[in-house]
DNA sequence: AACTGACTCAACCGCGCATAC
DNA sequence: AGTATGCGCGGTTGAGTCAGT
């Protein structure tokens, strides 16, 4: 923020929001600014931003300032990258409320609603893009549900720490039965009290339910994808289910980089890369890094998804 | 090493809704 | 009831950074 400070602007505005007459500024904040906010807020609380802005002396807007304070200035913030715990939310959440930023930041403490509308428009709609599909789309969110979640869940189960709140989260959740023992045998529940988790088979796919598949794209995606996993894990669908669950069964391991490659898929496998959400593929002639975005990934989903 | 394009993310705007006055 | 304010959201911007050539 430094580099930004120094050469930031030093705009000048007048609000057509603000009832004051006073000149205000804009852009990118000083540290001088960031102090005053700091301290006011440290006095007084915060909240009447636009009084609070005044009071403060900064020439703000009251907006302004509840975005610096919200976003960045706030002691309980995290910062860096999204752990796999907390994609997975976000992916959980978000198909749960869609694009409610906030109510979904609510359940990860410490980042802001705007970092989560970041990560997914520049993550999530990125890899949207890249498979030529609409984000909304049941291709798109069968590629979320079952590659890109499952894999999430098995490196938060194959990682120390569990995340109560995920496995809480996920154990209501209706769309991703396998979460929750994924992450924690565990949780605790609002009561305060330890809740176990008992993992709960995860129903076939809905929209791969209702055989025969009809010419609907996003359907006869699913059924590419339904019908490549189950390849891929060897299970009747019953069984497979167990594939959704990495730490309860030793199927799971299917979902291991190496499971897969010793795999003969038709045309390679697939697993998330190092982030949990860009695809990669394993094929022997290709190496089994190729990473999402590669030109053989595209040749990859061609195949796999129909395209 | 220099250039370039893609990407990231803090910050902004406009709009709509809810609440307070 | 009308107005002001607070808040949340979608969309966008632009400087810095990174990776590829």
């Amino acid at each position: 923020m430094a580099a930004r400070d120094h050469h930031q602007r030093d705009v000048v505005v007048s609000s057509d929001e603000e009832s004051t007459t006073e000149q205000l500024r804009r852009g990118p904040w000083t540290v001088e600014e960031d102090v005053l906010l700091v301290n006011y807020i440290a006095a007084h609380g915060e909240g009447r931003w636009n009084a609070l802005a005044r009071c403060a002396g900064l020439r703000r807007t009251g907006k302004s300032c509840r975005l610096r304070w919200l976003n960045y200035l706030r002691p309980d913030l995290r910062r860096g990258n999204m752990t796999a715990q907390e994609q997975l939310l976000i992916l959980e959440l978000h198909s749960r409320w869609g694009n409610r930023w906030s109510k979904i930041a609510q359940h990860l403490p410490g980042r802001t609603d705007n970092e989560i509308k970041n990560y997914w428009r520049t993550r999530v709609q990125k890899h949207a893009r890249q498979l030529n599909c609409d984000v909304n789309s049941q291709r798109f969110k069968d590629l979320m549900r079952y590659i890109w979640m499952p894999r999430l869940i098995e490196r938060i189960g194959g990682g120390s720490s569990g995340d109560g709140g995920v496995a809480e989260l996920m154990s209501s959740s209706s769309s991703c039965h396998c979460a929750a023992a994924a992450s924690s045998s565990s949780s605790a529940s609002t009561d305060g009290t330890q809740q176990q988790l008992v993992p709960t088979p995860l129903p076939p796919p809905p929209a791969l339910a209702s055989a025969p598949y009809g010419n609907d794209d996003d359907t006869a995606a699913a059924a590419a994808m339904w019908t490549w996993d189950t390849a891929v894990c060897q299970q009747p669908p019953q069984q497979h289910v167990d594939c959704y669950q990495p730490t309860t069964t030793t199927t799971c391991n299917s979902w291991s980089d190496e499971s897969l490659l010793g795999l003969s898929a038709p045309s390679g496998v697939v697993y998330a890369d190092d982030m949990g959400m860009g695809m990669g593929m394993g094929v022997p002639d290709l190496g089994d890094t190729t990473m999402w975005g590669a030109g053989a990934d595209d040749l990859w989903y061609t195949q796999i998804m129909g395209l």
